[in-house]
RNA sequence: GCGCCCGUAGCUCAGCUGGAUAGAGUAACUGGCUUCGAACCAGUUGGUCGGGAGUUCGAAUCUCUCCGGGCGCGCCA
C-alpha cells in the first residue's frame, strides 16, 4: 500500500514540475508513514513539509497542489492536509479489509517475505563454555538469538544457528582438575583445591557420574566415564559431554535448536589458526614487542593494539577469535550476526579489525553484533548473585520450572537488548496470570474457542465465503483491528532487517488488546449470517496472526488455556 | 582516565531510523459476568522524556556538554 501511495505522489509531483511549480532538480524521497491518531487517516506523508523549501511556497499550500494533482485510486476514500503541512490519506473500505482475505489464504506464512533472497545469513548465539550450567544470561541470548533465527528465515534468509565453544582452553583444564579434586574427594576449603576451580555442587555430580561409569550422550559426542581419577585427559573428555548435555536439555527444554556445534579447538587441528597468523604478517600489520607477536588494530580503529602470539608461544582468545569468522567468511555466509552478552563488546571491534587486516574484501561493518546487556535476577526483594565459581547458581533450568517456558522466553525476548533487565522471579510466579504472554495466547485462545461455539450452536463458517461480507466490518473496533493487522508484515520486515526481534513481542501486546477489546464490545455469534461470516472472519484472521507472531518468538499458541 | 550501553508515569518497559496532543503493563481508585471464555473490558489518577545547549518547519529520537547507573579496558577466555 504504500509502495502504491509513493507511485501516487510521484505521479503528483511529476506533473507539478511539469506546471513550473516545483524545481526539476529536487529528487524527493517521499516518506510515508503510518498514522498514529486515527483522525490523521490510515497513512500520512510530509512530502510537502520535505518541499516546502526548495518550492519556496508555505508546505499547507504545496499540499493542496500536490492533492490537486494527485491521481485518483480505488484503495483511497480521500486524502485531508493537516497541521503544519501533512496530507493524510483515507484508505476505502475495500483496501483495509483485504487484509483478512490475505491472512486467511497464506495461514501461517502471512508475515513472510523474500528479502533474503534466499541468501546464506548464519546466527551466532549462546556459544557457552561447557563448564557450567547455562544461567539466565545465557538464556537472553538463547531467546534473542533464536527469535533472530526464525525471523531471518521468515524474511527469506536461508539460516544457520551455530553454537561456537572451547572445548581445550585454560577454563577446560580449570574444570578437570576441579572434577578431578572431587572424585579425590577434596572439597573447595581443602588446601589441595585447585585454586581457580569450579565450586559448585554439579561438579560433585558429575565426579560421581564418572567414577560410576555412566555413559554420557550429548549432541555431538559420547563419552563413557572410565572412573580412573588419574587420567586427567578422560576426566577432561567425560566432564566436556557431560556438561555438554545438561546444556543440550536446557536448550531443548527451551525449544531452541543449533544446526552447527562448531568446536574452537579444530581451528588449532585444521592449521586455521596457524595461516591465519601467517596472512596477518604478510599484510604488513604485525609487530613482534617483548617476545610477542602484536596485530596492530589501531590501524583499524581500535584504542590499542593486541597480542596475537604470546612471548611463551601460544596464542590469546583473540586470534582463533579473527581464524573463526574468517572460517564463517569463507563458508559463504553473507550475513553474520553475533549475539552475545555486552561484556563482550569489547571483542567486536578486535574481530572486525582482524578481518580486516586479512585484506579478504570483508565487508568492514562484518559481522553484525547484537549484544544484551545484562539480567539481574531478583528474589525476595534481593539481586541473586550468579557467580560462576560460588555453588549459588540460579540457573536457566529452574527459571523455567519455575515460570514456564513461554514466560520465559516472552520475558526474556520481550525487551530491547539494549537495555538491562531484571526479571522478578517472585513477580513471574505470584503474578504468572499477569503476564503479557498469558494476555496474548488468551486472545488466540478465543478466537479458537468461538469457531468451537460456532459449530456447536450449529451453524457452519466457510472461509471463501466468509469473504463475500467483509465489507460489514464497520465498527470502529474491527477498523482498528484490521489495520493492527495490516502492520503485521511490516513489524515483521523491520524487526529482521534491524536483529529486533522485541518489537515483535510489543506488537503482539497491542494486537492482543484490539482484539480484546473488539470481542467485550461486540458479540461474534450473530443472527445476522453474514455479519457473523465476517467478524469470525476477522476472528480467524487475529488469531493467526496471534499464533505466527509468537511463533518467531518461540513461544507456543495454545487453542485452549 | 578511555570505550560501549542505558536514564521516559511510584515500579517494569515500548516509542516504528526526526513528525501531529509521549504510550502500554503494573500499582491505586471506580464500574462491567442469567449473554460467544472476567486469564477480559471501560474509566480516573499519575510526565520538566536525567539537566543544559545546538541542528530545523518540527527533537524522547540526531550533535555537543554535564550528572547518574551498568559493562569492558590482561601476553585471561
Amino acid at each position: 500500500m504504500k509502495e502504491e501511495l509513493a507511485r501516487l505522489i510521484h505521479h503528483a509531483l511529476d506533473s507539478l514540475v511539469a506546471q513550473g511549480v516545483l524545481p526539476s532538480d529536487v529528487t524527493p524521497q517521499v516518506q510515508i508513514d503510518r498514522t498514529r491518531d486515527k483522525s490523521h487517516g490510515d497513512l500520512a506523508s510530509n512530502i510537502a513539509l520535505a518541499l516546502a523549501k526548495p518550492a519556496q511556497r508555505p508546505p499547507r499550500e504545496l499540499a493542496s497542489l500536490i492533492c490537486a494533482a494527485l491521481p485518483a485510486s480505488p484503495r483511497v476514500s480521500r486524502t485531508e492536509i493537516a497541521g503544519p503541512g501533512f496530507i493524510n490519506f483515507f484508505l476505502s473500505d475495500d483496501s483495509n479489509q483485504a487484509v483478512v482475505r490475505a491472512i486467511l489464504e497464506q495461514g501461517a506464512s502471512f508475515g513472510h517475505s523474500n528479502a533474503g533472497l534466499g541468501r546464506k545469513v548464519q546466527v551466532e548465539f549462546v556459544s557457552a563454555n561447557p563448564t557450567g550450567p547455562l544461567h539466565v544470561g545465557h538464556g537472553r541470548g538463547a531467546a534473542v538469538g533464536d527469535s533472530i533465527c526464525r525471523l531471518l528465515a521468515a524474511t527469506g534468509w536461508n539460516v544457520s544457528s551455530e553454537f561456537y565453544y572451547n572445548d581445550a582452553g585454560a577454563q577446560i583444564h580449570n574444570l578437570a582438575l576441579s572434577v578431578q579434586a572431587r572424585c579425590k574427594g577434596v572439597g573447595p576449603d581443602d588446601p589441595l583445591w585447585p585454586p581457580d576451580g569450579y565450586r559448585g555442587d554439579y561438579i560433585t555430580e558429575l565426579a560421581q557420574a564418572y567414577l560410576h561409569g555412566e555413559t554420557v550422550d550429548a549432541e555431538d559426542r559420547h563419552v563413557t566415564g572410565t572412573g580412573d581419577a588419574e587420567d586427567l585427559d578422560a576426566i577432561c573428555q567425560f566432564a566436556v559431554a557431560y556438561l555438554r548435555r545438561e546444556q543440550d536439555l536446557d536448550l531443548k527444554a527451551f525449544a531452541v535448536h543449533f544446526d552447527v556445534y562448531f568446536l574452537e579447538s579444530s581451528l588449532y587441528e585444521d592449521g586455521a589458526v596457524e595461516s591465519t597468523v601467517a596472512r596477518l604478517v604478510e599484510s604488513g600489520h604485525c609487530f613482534e614487542q617483548e617476545g610477542a607477536l602484536w596485530l596492530r588494530t589501531t590501524d583499524f580503529g581500535d584504542d590499542k593494539d593486541r597480542v596475537m602470539r604470546k612471548s611463551d608461544g601460544g596464542y590469546t582468545y583473540f586470534l582463533p577469535d579473527v581464524a573463526y569468522h574468517l572460517n564463517k567468511w569463507q563458508r559463504g555466509f553473507v550475513r553474520v550476526i553475533n549475539e552475545q552478552g555486552a561484556d563482550h563488546h569489547s571483542t567486536t571491534i578486535r574481530v572486525r579489525a582482524g578481518l580486516q587486516a586479512l585484506k579478504q574484501g570483508i565487508p568492514a561493518g562484518w559481522p553484525d553484533y547484537v549484544l544484551h546487556q545484562m539480567v539481574t535476577v531478583m528474589r525476595e526483594g534481593e539481586e541473586v548473585k550468579l557467580s560462576k565459581r560460588a555453588g549459588n547458581y540460579f540457573t536457566l533450568r529452574d527459571l523455567i520450572e519455575e515460570v514456564g517456558r513461554d514466560a520465559t522466553r516472552y520475558f526474556l525476548v520481550a525487551r530491547a537488548p539494549s537495555s538491562q533487565l531484571t526479571f522478578d522471579i517472585d513477580l513471574a510466579l505470584s503474578q504468572s496470570n499477569d503476564n503479557p504472554v498469558y494476555y496474548i495466547q488468551y486472545a488466540h485462545a478465543r478466537s479458537c474457542s468461538v469457531l468451537r461455539k460456532l459449530v456447536e450452536q450449529g451453524w457452519e463458517w466457510q472461509a471463501q465465503s466468509a469473504l463475500q461480507h467483509l465489507h460489514q466490518l464497520q465498527e470502529e473496533h474491527e477498523k482498528a483491528l484490521l489495520r493492527r493487522l495490516d502492520h503485521y508484515p511490516e513489524v515483521v520486515a523491520t524487526a529482521a532487517a534491524n536483529n529486533e526481534p522485541h518489537t515483535v513481542a510489543t506488537f503482539l501486546r497491542e494486537l492482543a488488546g484490539d482484539f480484546h477489546t473488539w470481542y467485550n464490545a461486540h458479540k461474534m455469534l450473530v443472527e445476522d449470517s453474514n455479519l457473523r461470516d465476517a467478524r469470525i472472519a476477522l476472528s480467524q484472521a487475529a488469531g493467526q496472526v496471534i499464533a505466527n507472531g509468537l511463533g518467531l518468538l518461540g513461544v507456543s499458541a495454545p487453542e485452549v488455556m
